[in-house]
RNA sequence: GGUGCGGUAGUUCAGUUUGGUUAGAAUAUCGGCCUGUCACGCCGAGGGUCGCGGGUUCGAGUCCCGUCCGCACCGCCA
């Protein structure tokens, strides 16, 4: 036997208790006379302790033991002459009677401890190690205990949890598969699914009535802090549902979540639209955390002489509260921030509204106090705030003002870590115009629904028409999304036909799909929820790769396994294929 | 594909702006002392391809060019 506890377990009632337990060394303290080890598992850390009543053999071993080796001993718990509060087993531990070492550990190459030494590519190439830090342990025991609350929440529902295949078929729209080629199957080419979509809807129209998986998703895009080629979504569709059920059932599983793993009680999700989103808060995944609202000034800021603005289709502004102290270094600053490639702002234009109620702007060449004033009032500014203007051209200019009102929110610490405001983004564009390809693409994708009253439009102007779609976004990320979907092959077909198919191509690709509705499709609807975002989120992190056990890095890789590889030679052969590397390796 | 930041003891970093003696600190490791620590303490030791390649210079961790790697972001992510 191996322990009879754990090392979190034993408490002040367990004295005088003989035990037995097993576990890694994680600090030695040697103080000549007497030692304490701490031997920690997962469930925490158990002190040991040698003193001159211990035996020597006991004695002895100890000098052959280094930081993490994993050990087992037995001794009779005590009770501490000096306490340690800090930690639950803190008031015992244990007099060493046997020692046996049962795996030596080399010297690791970073502390396991709380704030490690270790920077983030090594501890990634040593994960197993990093793993045994408390921390990134609990991450993933949050994890675990959220994919519970998940599936008790949609059993309790008469969800059915159904596995999809993960080698299926590779698909011309959205992201990049990644493909597996078919050894029995010469030439051909399995591809991971970017999401289960399409085997959903099947289960629907094949009668499940209600489906859920925790799955692993797959793109082959580049990485980010909070994208992954390999991710994990929450999975459901639902027949005979609307989108105000689904959105009541998700609004619902979110709560759920809330409630059981943070306890944390949310209210009721706001709606807003697309449009909304974007007017108000330059964004579709407005963090609302706080207010700071874009305003429309176009129509007061222009015909006064300033030509950037006179020339300008879209001129607005945002207030910063409590800002007009700011120096022009800040203001440079934030001027050059908004300059950056990433924003491509030409300029910011800054009004400060002075507490003796006067006004200050880098524009007063234009501008009188009346002029400013009327700003002033549509931005709802105060004496002591700071008004920011933006121009050009329109959705260019939101997606700026946005990108500032992120940035000040930043700033004034409007974006509170534990404050959570969800909402649902509703009403989505069904296509979007690709310049690229110069052809619409599905904004959510191409199994999307229209809404009924603006099918009519999909002829005459498809870039208005308005989908069944919608988002949850909390603080600013989003966290899931899912529509109503087509059930009528016909529609179906012309929407295949509007993103650019022809008959044929939309057959070759999805003519499963499409001949499956023929058969009986009940109307549908789904949602996805990323679910490593939803951790990171109750984790408190920006980062999603600290809440997945084996994440990738920057550039794709593995560097535990140090994967992708390259295969042998034979392998290759095997699957009749050939290399023809363009640039040098 | 692009922009920015970074790469110096096992590890995390300072040193680079303004080129100049033997490249430092903390921590880890090893040795010594220590009977109540829990980030133990004290004393000592070892430990360096300054990412790599080229260039400028009497002299390069420091300046220039190239390149590789890491991180963040833009593009991309239906």
């Amino acid at each position: 036997m191996y322990r009879t506890h754990t090392c979190g377990e034993l408490r002040i009632e367990n004295i005088d208790a003989v035990v037995t337990l097993s576990g890694w060394v994680q600090r030695i303290r040697d103080f000549g006379g007497m030692s304490f080890i701490d031997l920690r598992d997962r469930y925490g850390i158990t002190q040991l302790v040698v003193d001159e009543n211990t035996d020597e053999a006991v004695v002895a071993q100890l000098n052959k033991l280094g930081r993490e080796f994993v050990i087992q001993i037995k001794g009779a718990v005590r009770e501490r002459s000096s306490k340690n509060l800090n930690i639950p087993t803190g008031e015992i531990e244990i007099a060493l009677s046997e020692v046996k070492v049962l795996s030596p550990s080399l010297v690791p190459p970073f502390t396991i401890q709380e704030d490690t030494d270790g920077g983030d590519d090594l501890r990634m190439k040593y994960r197993y190690l990093d793993l045994r830090r408390s921390s990134v342990r609990e991450n993933l025991v949050l994890r675990s205990k959220m994919a519970h609350a998940v599936r008790s929440y949609l059993n309790d529902r008469d969800f059915i949890e159904t596995e999809t295949p993960v080698l299926i078929k590779s698909t011309p729209e959205g992201a990049r598969d990644f493909v597996v080629p078919s050894r029995m199957n010469p030439g051909e080419f399995y591809a991971l699914p970017q999401s289960p979509q399409v085997f959903k809807q099947i289960l629907m129209v094949a009668g499940f009535d209600r489906y859920y998986q925790i799955v692993k998703c797959f793109r082959d895009e580049d990485l980010r802090a909070d994208r992954q080629p390999e991710f994990t979504q929450i999975d459901c569709e639902m027949s005979f549902v609307e989108q105000k059920d689904v959105l009541e059932t998700f609004e619902g599983l979110t709560k759920h979540m809330f409630k059981e793993v943070l306890n944390v009680e949310l209210k009721d999700f706001p709606w807003l639209t697309y449009a909304d989103a974007m007017e108000k808060y330059g964004s579709d995944k407005p963090d609302i955390r706080y207010e700071m609202l874009i305003k429309d000034i176009s129509e007061t800021a222009k015909g006064k002489g300033f030509g950037v603005f006179d020339s300008a289709k879209f001129i607005g502004a945002i207030c910063a509260s409590s800002c007009s102290e700011y120096t022009r270094k800040q203001l440079d600053d934030l001027t050059n921030w908004v300059k950056r490639p990433q924003i491509g702002a030409k300029g910011l234009v800054y009004v400060k509204c002075n507490k003796d109620g006067s006004f200050k702007s880098s524009v007063d060449k234009f501008y009188s106090q009346e002029d400013l004033k009327q700003w002033s009032d549509i931005v709802g500014a105060k004496p002591g705030d700071l008004i920011f203007v933006m121009s050009g051209e329109k959705d260019q200019t939101l997606k700026a003002l946005g990108e500032l009102r992120l940035e000040m929110g930043n700033q004034l610490g409007l974006r509170k870590k534990g404050m959570y405001k969800p909402l649902w983004v509703v009403d989505f564009p069904l296509l979007e115009w690709n310049e690229e390809g110069n052809r619409f693409h599905a904004m959510h994708h191409p199994f999307t629904s229209p809404k009924p009253e603006d099918i009519p439009m999909l002829d005459t102007e498809p870039g208005k028409v308005r989908a069944n779609a919608y988002d949850l976004v909390i603080n600013g990320v989003e966290i899931g999304g899912g529509s109503v979907r087509i059930f009528d092959s016909e529609l179906q077909a012309k929407m295949f036909d509007k993103l650019g198919f022809t008959p044929e191509q939309a057959q070759a690709q999805f003519g499963f799909l499409m001949n499956a509705f023929k058969y009986g499709a009940p109307p549908h609807a789904g949602i996805a929820f990323g679910f490593d975002r939803l951790v990171s989120m109750f984790a408190g992190l920006d980062s999603i790769r600290d809440v997945i056990a084996f994440p990738k890095n920057n550039s794709g890789r593995d560097v535990m396994i140090d994967s992708p590889s390259q295969i042998a030679r034979e392998q290759l052969d095997e699957l009749q294929l050939k290399l023809d590397l363009k640039g040098s390796k």
